[in-house]
DNA sequence: AAGACAATTTAGGGTATTCTCAGATATAAT
DNA sequence: ATTATATCTGAGAATACCCTAAATTGTCTT
């Protein structure tokens, strides 16, 4: 079945005799909702979502973000609850996402928050029920 | 390797000789930020962040976004490369993580955005550089 | 230069995702 | 009632993810 045939339906349905004009109509503007919508930023923002939909790599940003400044690599092992591996792949990731930055101090490595990360903690604190 | 002696190590190298009393102090202000970060919301951000972690499901939240109201399931077929299965899957998924709402009519469904929805949407809009 | 240590990278196994296909459910029309 | 249609649900396969352990890199100390 052509997906057009069930549109076609719909749209008779709801404004009641439409022709074929107004089903090509609506898909003329339902493509342009998909052109919008399916910008080049799309792909990054997946990403960027996908960075912080996991366990470990959300509660280090939220650790970044109350700490509101930079933390030691070293500082996070005792608050996580995996390895070092684990936690320095997180921080990458996190990093590659644009949501953290990585600074070099000597031996150690500190990481803080971008302005990215903290809309989107703001954003989901302020939609809470 | 307890993970507290090489957080000592790091507090000597930025403070100076400190004693066992910085440590502790330290691991104190860390355990705080963590059970700040750590709330009973983690596991229902991680889900909220999760669902909006794929590229169809993204993408349908982009086109109600962009609609700007309710659109019904018959409406995405076109603009999506996924089964009717498959868009049905995500927009339940959708709307059991609290980023859709689902209406009856008659045979037909519609779905549109959540505030919680807009506002994800509108932070990543507002923080691209 | 050699050793110690912080952090990262690589490799691999267990688990979770995400899709499609097939069948089920709900509503409307005949 | 029966049929047609819209959407949903369940099962299974391909794939992607996330962790650990081991090896590597980079920096400081001696």
């Amino acid at each position: 079945m052509s997906s057009t045939e069930r549109l076609q339906r719909y749209l008779s349905d709801e404004r009641g005799g439409c022709g074929d004009e107004a089903v090509a109509q609506r898909l003329d503007e339902l493509d342009e909702l998909d052109a919008i919508a399916g910008g080049p930023d799309l792909e990054a923002d997946v990403g960027v979502l996908s960075a912080l939909a996991n366990e470990t790599r959300y509660k280090i940003v939220r650790i970044l973000h109350v700490a509101d400044g930079e933390l030691c690599v070293c500082e996070f092992s005792p608050l996580l609850d995996v390895s070092d591996s684990a936690i320095s792949h997180a921080l990458s990731q996190l990093t590659d996402a644009g949501l953290l930055r990585r600074r070099k101090d000597g031996k150690w490595r500190k990481y803080r928050t971008t302005a990215r990360a903290t809309a989107l903690l703001v954003a989901l604190d302020g939609s809470r029920e």
